[in-house]
DNA sequence: CTTGATTCTTGAAGTCACTCCAATTATCAT
DNA sequence: ATGATAATTGGAGTGACTTCAAGAATCAAG
Protein backbone atom coordinates (compact mmCIF):
# COMPACT_ATOMS: atom_id res chain seq x y z
CA UNK A 1 0.00 0.00 0.00
CA UNK A 2 1.36 3.44 -1.03
CA UNK A 3 1.78 5.93 1.53
CA UNK A 4 -1.59 7.64 2.45
CA UNK A 5 0.20 11.21 3.55
CA UNK A 6 1.25 12.79 0.26
CA UNK A 7 3.90 15.00 -0.25
CA UNK A 8 3.59 18.40 -1.59
CA UNK A 9 4.64 18.20 -5.06
CA UNK A 10 4.26 14.76 -6.09
CA UNK A 11 6.49 13.19 -9.44
CA UNK A 12 5.98 14.26 -12.81
CA UNK A 13 3.07 12.67 -12.84
CA UNK A 14 1.13 15.87 -10.58
CA UNK A 15 3.46 18.73 -12.55
CA UNK A 16 2.08 17.04 -16.73
CA UNK A 17 -1.19 17.05 -14.73
CA UNK A 18 -0.90 20.39 -13.75
CA UNK A 19 0.28 21.57 -16.75
CA UNK A 20 -2.17 20.10 -18.92
CA UNK A 21 -5.30 21.62 -16.82
CA UNK A 22 -3.77 24.92 -17.35
CA UNK A 23 -3.33 24.13 -21.00
CA UNK A 24 -6.91 22.93 -21.49
CA UNK A 25 -8.02 26.50 -19.68
CA UNK A 26 -5.79 28.75 -21.27
CA UNK A 27 -6.60 27.48 -24.91
CA UNK A 28 -10.57 27.09 -23.93
CA UNK A 29 -10.46 30.87 -22.60
CA UNK A 30 -8.72 31.75 -25.77
CA UNK A 31 -11.32 30.19 -28.01
CA UNK A 32 -14.03 31.90 -25.84
CA UNK A 33 -12.57 35.07 -26.54
CA UNK A 34 -11.97 34.59 -29.87
CA UNK A 35 -15.36 32.74 -31.56
CA UNK A 36 -17.78 32.68 -28.24
CA UNK A 37 -18.43 30.42 -25.28
CA UNK A 38 -21.10 28.35 -27.94
CA UNK A 39 -19.51 28.34 -30.69
CA UNK A 40 -16.58 26.80 -29.09
CA UNK A 41 -16.87 23.14 -29.10
CA UNK A 42 -15.23 20.62 -26.65
CA UNK A 43 -13.27 19.37 -29.67
CA UNK A 44 -12.03 22.50 -30.59
CA UNK A 45 -10.25 22.98 -27.05
CA UNK A 46 -9.18 19.50 -26.79
CA UNK A 47 -7.49 20.04 -30.47
CA UNK A 48 -5.52 23.27 -28.92
CA UNK A 49 -4.86 21.83 -25.99
CA UNK A 50 -3.37 18.74 -27.92
CA UNK A 51 -5.19 16.13 -26.35
CA UNK A 52 -8.24 14.10 -26.74
CA UNK A 53 -12.11 15.17 -26.18
CA UNK A 54 -12.32 12.46 -23.51
CA UNK A 55 -9.87 13.53 -21.98
CA UNK A 56 -10.77 17.00 -21.45
CA UNK A 57 -13.58 15.15 -19.09
CA UNK A 58 -11.18 13.94 -16.85
CA UNK A 59 -10.38 17.51 -16.46
CA UNK A 60 -13.59 19.20 -16.35
CA UNK A 61 -16.72 17.65 -15.50
CA UNK A 62 -18.79 20.00 -17.48
CA UNK A 63 -17.78 23.04 -20.51
CA UNK A 64 -19.06 25.45 -17.92
CA UNK A 65 -16.15 24.44 -15.36
CA UNK A 66 -13.28 25.94 -17.59
CA UNK A 67 -14.52 29.06 -16.93
CA UNK A 68 -15.65 29.12 -13.10
CA UNK A 69 -13.20 26.62 -11.81
CA UNK A 70 -10.66 27.47 -9.25
CA UNK A 71 -12.02 31.23 -9.65
CA UNK A 72 -12.85 32.56 -6.52
CA UNK A 73 -13.94 30.07 -4.08
CA UNK A 74 -10.39 28.77 -2.88
CA UNK A 75 -9.07 32.02 -2.58
CA UNK A 76 -12.17 33.25 -0.53
CA UNK A 77 -12.20 30.50 1.77
CA UNK A 78 -8.84 30.35 2.98
CA UNK A 79 -8.54 34.17 3.22
CA UNK A 80 -11.56 34.03 5.53
CA UNK A 81 -10.79 31.00 7.45
CA UNK A 82 -7.68 32.74 8.50
CA UNK A 83 -9.35 35.85 9.58
CA UNK A 84 -9.46 35.91 13.76
CA UNK A 85 -12.54 33.86 15.43
CA UNK A 86 -13.52 37.11 17.54
CA UNK A 87 -13.49 39.53 14.83
CA UNK A 88 -16.83 40.59 13.88
CA UNK A 89 -17.81 39.35 10.62
CA UNK A 90 -18.41 42.18 8.77
CA UNK A 91 -14.98 43.48 8.83
CA UNK A 92 -14.05 39.77 8.40
CA UNK A 93 -15.98 39.87 4.98
CA UNK A 94 -14.92 43.52 4.11
CA UNK A 95 -11.27 42.49 4.66
CA UNK A 96 -11.28 39.55 2.57
CA UNK A 97 -13.34 41.37 0.07
CA UNK A 98 -10.34 44.09 0.38
CA UNK A 99 -8.23 41.24 -0.55
CA UNK A 100 -9.84 40.18 -3.47
CA UNK A 101 -9.91 43.94 -4.81
CA UNK A 102 -6.53 43.98 -4.67
CA UNK A 103 -6.06 40.76 -6.83
CA UNK A 104 -8.86 42.12 -9.21
CA UNK A 105 -6.41 44.97 -9.29
CA UNK A 106 -3.32 42.53 -10.43
CA UNK A 107 -5.29 40.50 -12.80
CA UNK A 108 -8.06 42.84 -14.30
CA UNK A 109 -8.12 41.78 -17.69
CA UNK A 110 -8.15 37.92 -17.08
CA UNK A 111 -10.94 38.49 -13.83
CA UNK A 112 -12.52 41.51 -16.97
CA UNK A 113 -12.75 38.45 -19.72
CA UNK A 114 -13.49 35.77 -17.32
CA UNK A 115 -16.80 37.77 -15.41
CA UNK A 116 -17.81 39.02 -19.26
CA UNK A 117 -18.34 35.17 -19.79
CA UNK A 118 -20.22 35.22 -16.15
CA UNK A 119 -22.86 37.50 -16.71
CA UNK A 120 -23.16 37.07 -20.47
CA UNK A 121 -23.17 33.43 -21.52
CA UNK A 122 -26.90 32.48 -19.95
CA UNK A 123 -25.45 28.39 -19.05
CA UNK A 124 -22.85 30.17 -17.12
CA UNK A 125 -24.68 33.49 -15.21
CA UNK A 126 -26.94 30.03 -14.20
CA UNK A 127 -23.84 28.11 -12.62
CA UNK A 128 -22.14 30.92 -11.09
CA UNK A 129 -25.14 31.34 -8.29
CA UNK A 130 -24.57 27.86 -7.85
CA UNK A 131 -21.03 28.62 -7.14
CA UNK A 132 -22.44 31.72 -4.84
CA UNK A 133 -24.12 29.53 -2.93
CA UNK A 134 -21.16 27.24 -1.90
CA UNK A 135 -19.54 30.51 -1.04
CA UNK A 136 -22.84 31.08 1.31
CA UNK A 137 -22.88 27.60 3.09
CA UNK A 138 -18.52 28.28 3.68
CA UNK A 139 -19.23 31.26 5.38
CA UNK A 140 -23.07 29.91 7.45
CA UNK A 141 -20.21 27.39 8.89
CA UNK A 142 -18.19 29.84 9.69
CA UNK A 143 -20.05 31.89 11.47
CA UNK A 144 -21.78 29.31 13.03
CA UNK A 145 -18.37 28.33 14.59
CA UNK A 146 -18.23 31.84 15.71
CA UNK A 147 -21.99 32.45 17.06
CA UNK A 148 -22.26 28.27 18.39
CA UNK A 149 -25.91 28.39 16.00
CA UNK A 150 -26.78 25.68 13.87
CA UNK A 151 -24.81 25.53 10.83
CA UNK A 152 -27.89 25.74 8.81
CA UNK A 153 -29.57 28.22 10.68
CA UNK A 154 -32.03 30.52 9.29
CA UNK A 155 -31.16 33.80 10.30
CA UNK A 156 -27.60 33.41 9.75
CA UNK A 157 -28.60 32.02 5.81
CA UNK A 158 -30.41 34.74 5.15
CA UNK A 159 -27.54 37.62 7.04
CA UNK A 160 -24.60 35.73 4.66
CA UNK A 161 -26.85 35.54 1.41
CA UNK A 162 -27.53 39.03 1.51
CA UNK A 163 -24.07 40.15 2.21
CA UNK A 164 -23.19 37.91 -0.46
CA UNK A 165 -25.79 39.11 -3.14
CA UNK A 166 -24.54 42.92 -2.33
CA UNK A 167 -20.88 41.62 -3.59
CA UNK A 168 -22.52 39.84 -6.51
CA UNK A 169 -23.81 43.46 -7.38
CA UNK A 170 -20.85 45.04 -6.92
CA UNK A 171 -19.11 42.56 -9.08
CA UNK A 172 -21.10 43.19 -12.10
CA UNK A 173 -20.87 46.99 -11.21
CA UNK A 174 -17.67 47.08 -11.39
CA UNK A 175 -17.39 45.11 -14.84
CA UNK A 176 -20.03 47.38 -15.92
CA UNK A 177 -17.12 50.00 -15.59
CA UNK A 178 -14.60 47.87 -17.38
CA UNK A 179 -12.83 47.25 -14.44
CA UNK A 180 -11.98 51.06 -13.98
CA UNK A 181 -12.14 52.23 -10.21
CA UNK A 182 -11.87 50.26 -6.98
CA UNK A 183 -14.48 47.06 -6.61
CA UNK A 184 -13.24 47.42 -2.66
CA UNK A 185 -14.96 50.58 -3.14
CA UNK A 186 -17.94 49.52 -4.61
CA UNK A 187 -18.14 46.55 -2.15
CA UNK A 188 -18.35 48.75 0.90
CA UNK A 189 -20.96 51.17 -0.99
CA UNK A 190 -23.09 47.74 -0.83
CA UNK A 191 -22.12 46.58 2.11
CA UNK A 192 -23.35 50.20 3.51
CA UNK A 193 -26.77 49.92 2.09
CA UNK A 194 -27.10 46.48 3.49
CA UNK A 195 -26.26 47.87 6.68
CA UNK A 196 -28.85 50.25 6.65
CA UNK A 197 -31.67 48.81 4.91
CA UNK A 198 -34.16 50.97 5.27
CA UNK A 199 -32.67 53.00 2.91
CA UNK A 200 -34.43 50.99 0.66
CA UNK A 201 -37.78 53.10 1.30
CA UNK A 202 -35.19 56.07 0.84
CA UNK A 203 -33.82 54.93 -2.49
CA UNK A 204 -37.39 54.55 -3.86
CA UNK A 205 -38.77 57.56 -2.58
CA UNK A 206 -38.49 60.99 -4.96
CA UNK A 207 -35.99 63.13 -4.27
CA UNK A 208 -36.53 66.01 -1.78
CA UNK A 209 -36.83 69.28 -2.65
CA UNK A 210 -33.46 70.55 -1.56
CA UNK A 211 -32.00 67.86 -3.80
CA UNK A 212 -29.08 68.31 -6.48
CA UNK B 1 -54.27 42.65 -42.25
CA UNK B 2 -56.15 40.97 -39.11
CA UNK B 3 -56.87 43.47 -36.34
CA UNK B 4 -53.86 43.77 -34.46
CA UNK B 5 -55.75 44.16 -31.03
CA UNK B 6 -56.44 40.70 -29.68
CA UNK B 7 -59.84 40.03 -28.44
CA UNK B 8 -59.14 38.09 -24.57
CA UNK B 9 -60.09 34.72 -25.66
CA UNK B 10 -59.54 33.61 -29.50
CA UNK B 11 -60.61 30.87 -30.81
CA UNK B 12 -60.02 27.05 -30.81
CA UNK B 13 -56.43 27.45 -31.55
CA UNK B 14 -55.81 29.11 -28.07
CA UNK B 15 -58.01 27.15 -26.19
CA UNK B 16 -56.67 24.26 -27.43
CA UNK B 17 -52.89 25.19 -27.04
CA UNK B 18 -53.99 26.70 -23.48
CA UNK B 19 -54.75 22.72 -23.26
CA UNK B 20 -52.31 21.12 -24.28
CA UNK B 21 -49.79 23.28 -22.48
CA UNK B 22 -51.16 22.53 -19.53
CA UNK B 23 -50.91 18.38 -20.40
CA UNK B 24 -47.24 18.42 -20.98
CA UNK B 25 -46.99 20.81 -17.39
CA UNK B 26 -48.91 18.10 -15.66
CA UNK B 27 -47.59 15.01 -16.98
CA UNK B 28 -44.08 16.63 -16.90
CA UNK B 29 -44.15 16.95 -13.15
CA UNK B 30 -45.97 13.43 -12.23
CA UNK B 31 -43.45 11.82 -14.54
CA UNK B 32 -40.29 13.95 -12.39
CA UNK B 33 -42.50 13.07 -9.03
CA UNK B 34 -42.61 9.75 -10.25
CA UNK B 35 -38.97 8.98 -11.75
CA UNK B 36 -37.30 12.25 -10.97
CA UNK B 37 -36.11 15.11 -13.65
CA UNK B 38 -33.11 13.33 -14.85
CA UNK B 39 -34.14 10.23 -15.64
CA UNK B 40 -37.35 11.65 -17.32
CA UNK B 41 -36.77 12.35 -21.13
CA UNK B 42 -38.73 14.25 -23.10
CA UNK B 43 -39.56 11.65 -25.52
CA UNK B 44 -41.42 10.17 -22.26
CA UNK B 45 -43.40 13.10 -21.68
CA UNK B 46 -44.18 14.36 -24.82
CA UNK B 47 -45.78 10.61 -25.33
CA UNK B 48 -47.62 10.92 -22.08
CA UNK B 49 -48.97 14.18 -22.82
CA UNK B 50 -49.57 12.51 -26.43
CA UNK B 51 -47.81 14.97 -28.76
CA UNK B 52 -44.83 14.20 -30.81
CA UNK B 53 -41.21 15.43 -29.10
CA UNK B 54 -41.33 18.11 -31.60
CA UNK B 55 -43.77 19.61 -30.63
CA UNK B 56 -43.12 19.90 -27.18
CA UNK B 57 -40.18 22.41 -28.21
CA UNK B 58 -43.27 24.50 -29.53
CA UNK B 59 -44.39 24.95 -26.02
CA UNK B 60 -41.19 24.72 -24.24
CA UNK B 61 -37.83 25.95 -25.03
CA UNK B 62 -36.21 23.71 -22.71
CA UNK B 63 -36.91 21.18 -20.01
CA UNK B 64 -36.23 22.76 -17.57
CA UNK B 65 -38.70 25.89 -18.41
CA UNK B 66 -41.72 23.10 -17.69
CA UNK B 67 -40.67 23.55 -14.51
CA UNK B 68 -39.85 27.15 -14.02
CA UNK B 69 -42.59 28.60 -15.91
CA UNK B 70 -44.95 30.90 -15.09
CA UNK B 71 -44.04 29.90 -11.83
CA UNK B 72 -43.67 33.70 -9.78
CA UNK B 73 -42.78 36.21 -12.49
CA UNK B 74 -46.38 36.90 -14.14
CA UNK B 75 -47.66 37.14 -10.48
CA UNK B 76 -45.57 39.16 -8.72
CA UNK B 77 -45.06 41.28 -11.38
CA UNK B 78 -48.99 42.37 -11.97
CA UNK B 79 -49.36 42.25 -8.24
CA UNK B 80 -46.48 44.86 -7.59
CA UNK B 81 -47.39 47.00 -10.50
CA UNK B 82 -50.84 47.23 -8.57
CA UNK B 83 -49.55 48.82 -6.08
CA UNK B 84 -49.70 52.43 -5.62
CA UNK B 85 -46.99 54.58 -6.50
CA UNK B 86 -46.09 56.94 -3.33
CA UNK B 87 -45.89 53.61 -1.28
CA UNK B 88 -42.77 52.81 0.07
CA UNK B 89 -41.15 50.28 -1.66
CA UNK B 90 -40.69 48.06 1.74
CA UNK B 91 -44.44 48.03 1.80
CA UNK B 92 -45.21 47.61 -1.61
CA UNK B 93 -42.73 44.09 -1.42
CA UNK B 94 -44.42 43.66 2.03
CA UNK B 95 -47.80 43.42 0.47
CA UNK B 96 -47.25 41.35 -2.36
CA UNK B 97 -45.18 38.92 -0.43
CA UNK B 98 -48.24 38.44 1.67
CA UNK B 99 -50.22 37.79 -1.18
CA UNK B 100 -48.22 35.43 -2.22
CA UNK B 101 -47.98 33.36 0.91
CA UNK B 102 -51.73 33.05 0.15
CA UNK B 103 -51.26 32.05 -3.01
CA UNK B 104 -48.75 29.24 -1.11
CA UNK B 105 -51.66 28.04 1.50
CA UNK B 106 -54.06 27.55 -1.41
CA UNK B 107 -51.49 25.61 -3.86
CA UNK B 108 -48.61 24.24 -1.05
CA UNK B 109 -48.64 20.80 -2.54
CA UNK B 110 -48.00 22.06 -6.12
CA UNK B 111 -45.56 24.59 -4.81
CA UNK B 112 -43.88 21.88 -2.36
CA UNK B 113 -43.35 19.81 -5.12
CA UNK B 114 -42.22 22.38 -7.73
CA UNK B 115 -40.16 24.00 -5.01
CA UNK B 116 -38.09 20.78 -4.06
CA UNK B 117 -37.44 20.13 -7.80
CA UNK B 118 -35.92 24.19 -7.63
CA UNK B 119 -33.55 23.40 -5.01
CA UNK B 120 -33.10 19.51 -5.24
CA UNK B 121 -32.19 19.62 -9.06
CA UNK B 122 -28.82 21.20 -10.42
CA UNK B 123 -29.88 22.35 -13.46
CA UNK B 124 -32.73 23.97 -11.99
CA UNK B 125 -30.70 25.47 -8.85
CA UNK B 126 -29.36 27.47 -11.38
CA UNK B 127 -31.72 28.52 -13.48
CA UNK B 128 -34.21 29.51 -10.57
CA UNK B 129 -31.69 32.17 -10.12
CA UNK B 130 -31.80 33.88 -13.88
CA UNK B 131 -35.47 34.09 -13.06
CA UNK B 132 -34.81 35.75 -10.03
CA UNK B 133 -32.73 38.15 -11.93
CA UNK B 134 -35.97 39.04 -14.76
CA UNK B 135 -37.36 39.97 -10.93
CA UNK B 136 -35.13 42.44 -9.91
CA UNK B 137 -34.96 44.09 -13.09
CA UNK B 138 -38.63 43.95 -13.28
CA UNK B 139 -38.58 45.80 -9.40
CA UNK B 140 -35.86 47.84 -10.23
CA UNK B 141 -37.69 49.30 -13.37
CA UNK B 142 -40.65 50.35 -10.51
CA UNK B 143 -38.56 51.96 -8.14
CA UNK B 144 -37.13 54.02 -11.11
CA UNK B 145 -40.42 54.86 -11.63
CA UNK B 146 -40.75 56.25 -8.32
CA UNK B 147 -37.67 57.89 -7.36
CA UNK B 148 -36.33 59.08 -10.85
CA UNK B 149 -33.11 57.21 -10.64
CA UNK B 150 -31.82 55.59 -13.61
CA UNK B 151 -33.02 51.96 -14.42
CA UNK B 152 -29.65 50.71 -14.05
CA UNK B 153 -29.04 52.46 -10.94
CA UNK B 154 -26.48 50.64 -8.62
CA UNK B 155 -27.56 50.97 -4.99
CA UNK B 156 -31.22 50.43 -6.32
CA UNK B 157 -29.91 46.90 -7.66
CA UNK B 158 -28.38 46.30 -4.80
CA UNK B 159 -31.39 47.18 -2.80
CA UNK B 160 -33.34 45.25 -4.84
CA UNK B 161 -30.92 42.42 -5.01
CA UNK B 162 -30.93 41.64 -1.59
CA UNK B 163 -34.74 41.12 -0.80
CA UNK B 164 -35.08 39.37 -3.38
CA UNK B 165 -32.02 37.06 -1.68
CA UNK B 166 -33.69 37.34 1.55
CA UNK B 167 -37.13 36.47 0.09
CA UNK B 168 -35.29 33.41 -1.60
CA UNK B 169 -33.92 32.15 1.45
CA UNK B 170 -37.22 32.62 3.27
CA UNK B 171 -38.77 30.02 0.57
CA UNK B 172 -36.04 27.60 0.97
CA UNK B 173 -37.17 27.70 4.47
CA UNK B 174 -40.42 27.39 3.92
CA UNK B 175 -39.62 24.61 2.11
CA UNK B 176 -37.19 22.94 4.58
CA UNK B 177 -40.35 23.20 7.09
CA UNK B 178 -42.42 21.41 4.34
CA UNK B 179 -44.15 23.66 4.19
CA UNK B 180 -45.73 23.91 7.69
CA UNK B 181 -46.03 27.52 8.74
CA UNK B 182 -46.79 30.50 7.24
CA UNK B 183 -44.37 31.72 4.60
CA UNK B 184 -45.15 35.58 5.17
CA UNK B 185 -43.90 35.18 8.75
CA UNK B 186 -40.60 33.95 7.69
CA UNK B 187 -40.54 36.52 4.60
CA UNK B 188 -40.91 39.44 7.74
CA UNK B 189 -38.44 37.53 9.58
CA UNK B 190 -36.18 37.61 6.69
CA UNK B 191 -36.61 40.84 5.75
CA UNK B 192 -36.64 42.60 9.67
CA UNK B 193 -32.73 40.90 8.95
CA UNK B 194 -32.12 43.14 6.09
CA UNK B 195 -33.15 46.14 7.52
CA UNK B 196 -31.24 45.72 10.79
CA UNK B 197 -28.18 44.99 8.53
CA UNK B 198 -25.80 45.52 11.67
CA UNK B 199 -27.27 42.26 12.95
CA UNK B 200 -24.62 40.64 10.90
CA UNK B 201 -22.63 41.22 13.78
CA UNK B 202 -24.74 40.47 16.37
CA UNK B 203 -25.63 37.04 14.79
CA UNK B 204 -21.87 36.35 14.40
CA UNK B 205 -21.24 36.74 17.79
CA UNK B 206 -21.45 34.09 20.62
CA UNK B 207 -24.40 34.98 22.59
CA UNK B 208 -24.47 36.90 25.43
CA UNK B 209 -24.48 35.89 29.27
CA UNK B 210 -27.94 35.91 29.38
CA UNK B 211 -29.76 34.42 26.61
CA UNK B 212 -31.66 31.31 26.66
C1' DC C 1 16.71 -2.04 -15.15
C1' DT C 2 12.85 -4.86 -14.64
C1' DT C 3 8.52 -5.72 -13.17
C1' DG C 4 4.01 -5.33 -11.60
C1' DA C 5 0.74 -1.98 -9.90
C1' DT C 6 -1.37 2.40 -10.52
C1' DT C 7 -2.96 6.02 -13.04
C1' DC C 8 -3.87 8.56 -17.60
C1' DT C 9 -5.21 8.72 -22.06
C1' DT C 10 -7.89 7.51 -25.69
C1' DG C 11 -11.39 5.82 -29.07
C1' DA C 12 -15.72 3.81 -29.80
C1' DA C 13 -20.41 3.53 -29.07
C1' DG C 14 -24.29 5.47 -27.10
C1' DT C 15 -27.81 8.82 -24.79
C1' DC C 16 -30.20 12.91 -24.70
C1' DA C 17 -31.39 17.80 -25.13
C1' DC C 18 -32.02 20.73 -28.57
C1' DT C 19 -31.99 22.85 -33.67
C1' DC C 20 -33.40 23.24 -38.44
C1' DC C 21 -36.43 22.37 -41.95
C1' DA C 22 -39.87 20.97 -45.06
C1' DA C 23 -44.22 18.38 -45.57
C1' DT C 24 -48.67 17.91 -43.69
C1' DT C 25 -52.62 19.14 -41.21
C1' DA C 26 -55.79 22.10 -38.54
C1' DT C 27 -57.91 26.49 -37.79
C1' DC C 28 -59.13 31.09 -39.23
C1' DA C 29 -61.11 35.16 -41.59
C1' DT C 30 -63.81 36.20 -45.47
C1' DA D 1 -65.58 27.10 -49.87
C1' DT D 2 -60.96 29.01 -49.96
C1' DG D 3 -56.70 30.91 -49.47
C1' DA D 4 -53.89 32.61 -45.61
C1' DT D 5 -51.96 31.47 -41.24
C1' DA D 6 -50.44 28.83 -37.66
C1' DA D 7 -49.51 24.23 -35.38
C1' DT D 8 -47.85 19.43 -35.67
C1' DT D 9 -44.77 16.30 -37.03
C1' DG D 10 -40.74 13.37 -38.70
C1' DG D 11 -36.13 13.29 -40.10
C1' DA D 12 -31.60 14.46 -40.12
C1' DG D 13 -28.39 16.76 -37.65
C1' DT D 14 -25.09 18.80 -33.63
C1' DG D 15 -22.80 18.77 -29.49
C1' DA D 16 -22.29 17.88 -24.53
C1' DC D 17 -21.67 14.25 -21.72
C1' DT D 18 -21.34 8.95 -20.11
C1' DT D 19 -19.43 4.42 -20.03
C1' DC D 20 -16.13 1.26 -20.86
C1' DA D 21 -12.27 -1.29 -21.99
C1' DA D 22 -7.74 -1.33 -24.21
C1' DG D 23 -3.31 0.75 -24.37
C1' DA D 24 0.39 3.85 -22.76
C1' DA D 25 2.89 6.39 -19.31
C1' DT D 26 4.54 6.72 -14.65
C1' DC D 27 5.60 4.94 -10.32
C1' DA D 28 7.50 2.21 -6.27
C1' DA D 29 10.34 -1.58 -5.15
C1' DG D 30 13.68 -4.98 -5.67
Amino acid sequence: MPNTITPIARGLRERKKQKTRESIQHEAMRLFGKQGYEQTTIEQIAAAADISPSTFFNYFPTKEDVVLYDAYDPVLASLLAERPLDEPMSISFRRVMEAMGDTFERDRDIILARGRLWFEVPALRARLWEELEKAQVFMTAQIAQRSGREVDDFETRVAVMVMVAAAMEAMREWMRRDGKGSFFALINQALELVAVGSRLDEISRPPSKESR
